[in-house]
DNA sequence: TTGCCCTCTTCTGTATACAGAACTCCGAGA
DNA sequence: TCTCGGAGTTCTGTATACAGAAGAGGGCAA
């Protein structure tokens, strides 16, 4: 493992799982002395990063984590939106069947699984799902475009993580979705891949609404940042 | 101007007006010393060079300039194709009707200007509708990604530059865009986008394959890597 | 007391030196 | 003649030193 992956990975791993709030300076000298490692593998590290949208260099010289804010996440919606679409649509043209269905299946039984409280093996789930797509579509721009978007909305969605009659509702989307590509069915695919997007982007927004709320009403002179 | 900016940019000129064949091994150390930086900065500029997927560092250990085939262009036309629709569908929301109705009159009249041969001239139209647009959907990240994919196909546009029946076709395609987005029809416009999107998609393969089938019929032993 | 300017500190951008690893080329053996 | 192995070379990955610039803090003047 080079020095400079092991700085990006934990980095980012900080930075999307809300260890490094918002708007944190991030000094490339005090990085790389509490990461160990000299600044120039870790000045690869934050550049990389700061290609994949997960730290604002356009203001000032130092970087900083940028904010998760409504309009930001509608805006990466707008373009996983598309993306998505048009994923489903061509995994449609090009699944293999058994592949989706398997997966339906899956979705279908995810409620007991939900019900017994396993988030992480729903989640898992999830990503199979994604990955089966990915596959499908047998697309490496594709690929890349989507992973790109979907890092950004992993911030937001470890947010939403604790809202377990959304997850059961996404389960039978997700269903609904793998049903449509098992079948080949282009269009409800992509309606379906439509409805849970709209429905995933109203919890998110809602959630985020309700923690700004939150954040604001104990006291206004309470320190937002930093909060650990 | 930073270094690495300078080694950013003249490489990526360079790529993209095929002044570096594709397969040509990018040393650090030749080019920081072509280049006249030291190979920090070079060293940034080839990351950068590599997340936006101009240069491929998957295999093997120094970076090379990856092959514009049929395929990756195809490929790249899948992404390029949904974010373009969804771009249009948002801007047809959200325009100024105004600039749309100039830009819908500057196609309207391209045809005179590409009889005079002035195609610079009229890529710098394509430009500024590529720039009304974005300004238009009013979201960074759909942005970014438009650039993402739009970089890659200025490759292979460079090679299908000569064909002058096509761009007076494609003015006419970007006049009905225009006119469409103006009138605030968001189905039209994508649609519009799409005859226009797999028209050039036709153009750019055509080109393509008649430049291969160029390149291996007068000899099967001449040298394809280098050429000037 | 407030605003401006100067100085100092700290940070980034760059160059260079060094270590480890991979590739290449040459030679020996089958 | 082909294949395998080893030495040499070259390249990347990393660390560190230095210069320039930006920002912060204090002091002085209005």
């Amino acid at each position: 493992m080079r020095a400079s992956d092991l700085a990006y990975e934990s980095l980012r791993d900080d930075i999307l799982n809300w260890r490094i709030a918002p708007g944190t300076a991030l000094s490339e000298t005090e990085l790389a002395l509490r990461l160990g490692v000299s600044r120039t593998p870790l000045r690869a590290a934050l550049a990389r990063l700061a290609l994949e949208g997960l730290v604002d260099t356009s203001r000032g010289r130092t970087g900083v984590v940028p904010d998760v804010s409504v309009e930001s996440i509608a805006q990466q919606f707008e373009v996983r939106e598309a993306l998505e679409l048009q994923a489903v649509r061509l995994a449609a043209r090009r699944r293999d069947p058994a592949v989706f269905a398997e997966l339906a299946d899956s979705f279908a039984h995810a409620g007991e699984t939900l019900e017994s409280g396993a988030t992480e093996a729903y989640y898992a789930l999830v990503a199979r799902f994604d990955a089966a797509l990915d596959d499908a579509v047998a697309n490496p721009a594709m690929r890349s475009a989507l992973e790109s978007v979907r890092v950004h909305l992993v911030r937001a969605r470890r947010l939403a993580r604790d809202n377990p009659q959304r997850l059961v509702q996404t389960a039978a989307e997700h269903r609904l979705i793998c049903e449509a590509v098992r079948d080949g069915d282009a269009e409800l695919a992509a309606s379906a891949t439509a409805v849970h997007l709209r429905g995933s982007l109203t919890t998110i927004t809602a959630t985020l609404r309700q923690r700004a709320a939150d954040e604001t009403t104990p006291g206004p002179d309470r320190p937002t940042q930093e909060g650990a």
